[in-house]
DNA sequence: CTGAAAGCGCTAACAG
DNA sequence: CTGTTAGCGCTTTCAG
């Protein structure tokens, strides 16, 4: 008994009456015990309700069943669906998992330094934003890691959705319903580059369209709104590619406290098929990120690393456009009317 | 230097040329040295980027600076709030935050024993739905535990938002609109008791009003829909008060598809004031639940239990009205002719 | 104030 | 197969 009051393993071996390693064996399974020892042992840890220290373990066999994750925020859908992805996969792998929470770049130092000071077994970064890639940064390099989204890394493990292709095809869709251009609200990207970004104006090069002017947005919807009612206010605007459903939302509003309609005067499309955004009025026309998905083939890949299987190193799943009602084909003469 | 290349506490004590209990007084602060030999300590951590090691430090200090959190979910809006308000607040003093979803009653024993298995200060229990309430049992009692929200528990450190209090007063505000009675579909509840159920039960029948039979939806948006049909087909119903926003959303749009209208047709209010709630049309009425300070004030009563200033046990928050567009006084003779 | 010695709970070599 | 002997990296006695 410890102090806390927790049977030790060396209760257990006395209870058993068997030597501490042979518990330890029998706990691990790291070599074989006689049945009849096996079973004395097994029935002391039951009647003592022993559980092994983790602390203890990860000290001394410096193999530790825990990983971290280094998230910007963990509330915005596309975070928390990853972050429960890795944690299903881990958990069925037996490892428990940390997440440390960076909102700011300026939280990066002092957040990492209290995670890395856990025995640790990898990390997984969620590089959406900027504080994500401030913290890839910062990782010593000797502890596997693993990147989840966001630009490629040349150095790192990595799984992506392919948001430049995913955004190429949703921009090319809405060109092929007879848009003269689209237009794009983009949100804060994590860097310079920014996938829906690329891939929207690859799409807008590849057909000879006019690139307008990239909008910024927060990542807070109502930020939409006013960007709707500009967006509303220019004849020349019929389609917006939106980076993101909830941003989306905002435009329409926007769009709709103007006066106008979606998609009959300017259609909207968002990114990432937020479950609300297939019972939004009208329905939104998105891509669909499976970011539970991402999170699993991103544990799977640093489990990779931490095994030293490391046959393959990146992951990219490909989002699936969803077509819905707030894209439709531009109506001549309706947006000069309104 | 250890097997994985970190440098050690002897590491640091031999380059500053001092014992290794000294530079761990000056790590923790314990006991005063000698402003010479602190100086030679500082450089030698700084020189060597030490960093101490969590594991080492628990096993023997046995104050261990990780909290468990333990969660049915992360990715609904009220649990990742609540997860973020209690990370803040941790980090803030200290304290690494380790999360445990638990999706099912079936999982709780494993995974509560791979968490049990962590050297924890304490552990806090979001208890919104039947895997945490099946969780908050398996704690054992020496462990300080918070539980988060739902049911009160007798014996437990809690933080709860005031869910009767503010279905009451939303359902007093729709009956004093001058809607007869109110319907209220209901969030799958985290024990046979439910705030929501029970404070808009109060108000109805404070008011002499008829309280119509509890309707069912799952957690998820969609099963919204059918609902919002079938209440559309029952001229009787002319306000519905939802358990959460999104299924208020899946209702709102089950109503219109059935033909009739929000507000004018049938009244219909949310609970939560999820930011979407705002953009929606009509913009949901609702009441905004601070989740985020309830993870805060949660993680304060936690902190109090394990340093044992337990002043205060019990942490009440009540939930706010806000008054939007989805509901309105009913306009008589408008259901009959629809 | 500071070093030496003793362990925290566990696993990893070793002999047998 | 199983017990003995050593530590993991750190904090806590306890003498000085």
């Amino acid at each position: 008994m410890n102090r806390a009051g927790n049977p030790t393993i060396s209760d257990v071996a006395a209870r058993a009456g068997v030597s501490v390693p042979t518990v330890s064996r029998v706990l691990t399974g790291a070599a074989r015990v006689s049945p009849a020892k096996r079973e004395l042992v097994e029935a002391a840890i039951a009647d003592l309700g022993y559980r092994p220290s983790a602390a203890a373990r990860a000290l001394v066999s410096r193999k530790p069943q825990t990983i971290a994750i280094i998230a910007g925020n963990t509330s915005r859908y596309g975070y928390a669906e990853t972050i429960r992805g890795i944690e299903i996969a881990a958990r069925a792998e037996g490892y428990t998992v940390m997440i440390t929470v960076v909102e700011s770049a300026d939280e990066v130092d002092q957040a990492i330094e209290a995670t890395l000071t856990q025995p640790l077994a990898g990390v997984a970064v969620l590089k959406f934003d900027p504080p994500g890639v401030a913290a890839l940064g910062k990782i010593p390099p000797h502890l596997p890691v693993v990147a989840l989204s966001g630009v490629r890394e040349p150095n790192t493990a990595q799984a992506v959705l392919d948001e430049a292709a995913a955004a190429d095809e949703l921009t090319e869709y809405l060109l092929g319903l007879g848009h003269a251009t689209v237009h794009h609200v983009r949100v804060p990207p994590s860097r310079k580059v920014d996938g829906r970004t690329t891939g929207w104006r690859r799409a807008l090069r590849r057909a000879g369209a006019d690139i307008p002017p990239l909008i910024d947005a927060t990542w807070d919807p109502k930020s939409g709104i006013p960007i709707g009612r500009a967006l509303a206010a220019d004849p020349a605007v019929t389609a917006v590619f939106c980076g993101n459903d909830e941003i989306a939302m905002g435009v329409m509003r926007g769009i709709t406290e103007a006066g106008l309609r979606v998609p009959d005067d300017i259609s909207v499309a968002g990114f990432d098929d937020n479950p609300l955004a297939e019972l939004w009025s009208p329905p939104l026309t998105t891509a669909r990120q499976d970011f539970a998905t991402l999170g699993r083939r991103g544990f799977q890949l640093l489990l990779n690393a931490v095994n030293g299987t490391d046959d393959r190193r990146h992951s990219t799943e490909r989002p699936k456009l969803i077509l819905r009602e707030s894209t439709a084909a531009p109506h001549p003469g309706r947006r000069a009317a309104a």
